[in-house]
Formats: C-alpha cells, sequence, structure tokens
DNA sequence: ATATATTTTTAGGCTAATCTAAAAATATAT
DNA sequence: ATATATTTTTAGATTAGCCTAAAAATATAT
C-alpha cells in the first residue's frame, strides 16, 4: 500500500513523461508538487527501492510497469471523479480539481468500477482528458492519425484505431507502441505508403492502411 | 486544516461519549482507533492545544464546540457517503464502512452539501443511522425496535443497532434488508422469540436479542 | 578547455504520529 | 489502610516526509 504522497510522485512523473519524453527531471518533478529538488532525491530513492520507477543518479526517471498501472488508476479515479462532480453535482469545470486531487487517492476497485458504470463508463472527463478504463486502457482520440502527417513531420502515438490482434502483434514487431515518435521520411505517391523512423532508430515502410488506424499527437 | 488522524481522534471522541457520558477514556480511545494508550496520551495534549477538547490528565476527555461542530461535519459525511454507495453504486450495507472511512475525510463543503442534495437529503444511512444536516443538526433518532412490536402487526425495518459483520451475514441469509416488511405471526411467552413473515413469502423464528437489534417504522 | 552556471544529491535537522518500556496516578480488594 | 492491579502518562526511539545549506555532478559559455 502505497502514502498518498508516494502516489502523488508516481501520478507527476506519468503525466511528465505523457507530455514529453525524458521529462521527469528532479527539478521538473519538484516544480510540480511543489516541492523542493533535495525533497524529490529523497522520493526518488524510496520508489526505487519499491520497483517504481527506473531511476539513475542525475538522470530522468521513467516507471515500472508496476508503478505505470498505479499512475493510470490514479488518473482513472481523477477523471472518473471530476465526470461525476460536473454531470452529477453542478460543479463548473474549473471547481473539481481540487476536490478530485483528494478523491482519486480512495482505495477501491469496487467503487472506482462502479462509479464508472453508474457514470456510463464516459470515454473523456470534463476538461477533454481522456479516461483510461479498468485494464489502463486510454480511449482512442479520434482525430489526428498518422495518414494525415505530411512528409519530415514527427509525431507521438497516442492510440490505435483498430483493436485487433493482428495489428498489435504488427505494431509490437515494429516496437511501436503509446509514446513512440515517428518521423515521416518520405511519402510513396503511388499508394501513399510511409517511409517512417521509429525513436529515431529503426527505419520502416507502412501501409496507407496502416498509418489509417494509428491516431498521433 | 486538521490532519486525517486528528479528524478520527475527534469522530471517536464523539462517538464514544454518544454511547455513554464519561466513556471517552484513554483505553477506550485507543481501543476505537486500535492504537495504544500512549499514543492516545500524545495526541490528547495536541487536540488540548488546538482547543478541541476539554482534558484534564486522567480524566474523561470531552469536545468543545469547534470539535463538536468537526466530528458532526464527519460523521455528516461518512453517513452521505454510505448512502451514496448503497443507493447509487449498488454497494451492500456491509461493504460501506471500509470506503466511507475514506470518504469521509474528503475537504469540501460544496461537495457535502450538492451530495446531500443529489442523494434527496436523506434523513438516515443505510444503516438506520441518522445523518445530520448541514447546520449539524441531527434528525431524530430510530428508536422503535422489533422487539416492541405486538403480534399481528405489520411493520417495515428501517435500520439496524448492531453493526457486527456477523449480524449483516444473518440478516442477508434471511434476505432481511432496509424497508423489507415484516409481520409479526406469533410471540412465544417463554423466551419472547417471534415467527415473523418476511415480504409477505417466507416465514422464520428470530430471538428477541435479534428483535432488539433491528429499527423498525 | 577552463570557468561559470545550473541541476542534483547529500548531510543534518525538524515535525507528526507512532511505538515500547517504565514511572506515576488512580482504582480495587482484602 | 495497605497491597495489588489497572489505567494513564512520560521518556526515549523510530519512520515518513519535508526543509536548508553545502557538496558533487552535469551543462553552458567564452
Amino acid at each position: 500500500m502505497l502514502s498518498l504522497t508516494e502516489e502523488n510522485y508516481l501520478k507527476s512523473i506519468f503525466v511528465l513523461n505523457q507530455e514529453q519524453e525524458e521529462s521527469a527531471t528532479t527539478n521538473a518533478i519538484a516544480e510540480k508538487l511543489s516541492t523542493k529538488a533535495s525533497s524529490v532525491s529523497d522520493m526518488l530513492k524510496r520508489l526505487l527501492k519499491k520497483e517504481l520507477i527506473h531511476y539513475k543518479k542525475y538522470q530522468a526517471v521513467t516507471l515500472t510497469s508496476t508503478g505505470k498501472e498505479i499512475a493510470i488508476s490514479i488518473l482513472r479515479k481523477h477523471r472518473l471523479w471530476e465526470y461525476f462532480l460536473v454531470e452529477k453535482l453542478q460543479f463548473k469545470w474549473d471547481e473539481v480539481h481540487e476536490v478530485a486531487e483528494q478523491l482519486e487517492h480512495i482505495q477501491s476497485k469496487k467503487l472506482t468500477n462502479q462509479l464508472d458504470a453508474f457514470l456510463g463508463h464516459p470515454k473523456f472527463d470534463p476538461h477533454g482528458d481522456p479516461i483510461p478504463d479498468k485494464n489502463g486502457q486510454f480511449p482512442m482520440k479520434l482525430n489526428k492519425t498518422l495518414s494525415m502527417v505530411k512528409e519530415s513531420e514527427t509525431i507521438v502515438i497516442v492510440g490505435v484505431k483498430d483493436h485487433s490482434s493482428e495489428f498489435f502483434n504488427y505494431l509490437e514487431r515494429l516496437k511501436i507502441e503509446l509514446g513512440t515518435k515517428l518521423s515521416v521520411e518520405l511519402i510513396n505517391e503511388f499508394d501513399a505508403s510511409m517511409e517512417i523512423k521509429i525513436n529515431d532508430k529503426e527505419s520502416a515502410t507502412i501501409s496507407y492502411e496502416v498509418a489509417q488506424n494509428l491516431y498521433v499527437k
């Protein structure tokens, strides 16, 4: 069982890394939590010992899969409660954050899942942020797909349209996952297939159909 | 702003003093909070300094008016959340307590009052315990138990006195819950046990002790 | 490449809340 | 009323989480 403080650290690290890779530095975390860098250093040691983060001195932090799981569950609770406050209790969109910051720490899987059902399994919170489901899956963003990206642009994968196991297998082979950075090197005029660079490392060619099924930011 | 721990101490002292005067002794509080008497001694000093309790060494504790106000507001939140969990999220009687123990510490007057309104200003929680209103006023206490009912009368269950899981299990087996209709068919003179009909269907025999722990209307 | 600035960690302290063990006060029993 | 038992308080440690100040590592600029 984690303390409220530990949970808040995990959440901050998760959010920072969602925003941008390598951005969960000691100072950035301290800033986000309104605390001091030295306090963050202390806490990182503890989270490392609990195997919730990957951390080497003087380097940016990432979450282990356990750490990520916990962070997402907190985010899920936060956003479900925000939805509840606005939809059921007539809160304004700008009044919910502070209360949701407290409610997100309530420990009860049953509560979270029943609340989710009671609200009709909402996909986005009142700020438009996606609400992960009980398996930690974020709903897909319905706006921009990879197929809309122009040559030489660089984007980040934020979701998939197709949920088939074939497609997931395909993506796994290419080492493409949520958060993966892709650069569109070239678009073939003939079939609109794309040559891309994955995480500044591997190159690959993907079909237009695949590009249509990848949501990007 | 009080810590979660301080709030729990105030609540325990309030409840003990409701049950019986002079009963909030160091040991009784320690027992209630599953902690040690020495820890309680420490905390009482702190609560005294904050003028939340009246306290003289080696004597039972009472709450100041500020202390009472806070304790009542926590009780109000606890019971409103229990009502919410049962009525809106399909929790069972015996599943709500643990979660409500957490929810009662959420700080937001607006949340509490909006929740109250959303639920239709309920007067009693799912156990039949009275829910104080936003001014701290308690509704009339339930005082009529099944043991006071005469032969051939029909009543409705509105609360329980005993909150043990054993008792909840017993009631669940008999399919007795809030709102259940009971008819007293016969009262045995020997031990005052009752033969009852539950919701015009199943019959059962219950002891006088059980009847004393069921509030009716 | 060396000096300067920034970031991060360490060292050492502080507070809230807890604990155990022992001392002090109160209650009970003969 | 004196001895014994119980309750309560005190003394001294411990842990989580925070702080400031200083040291160490890394990044930046000339």
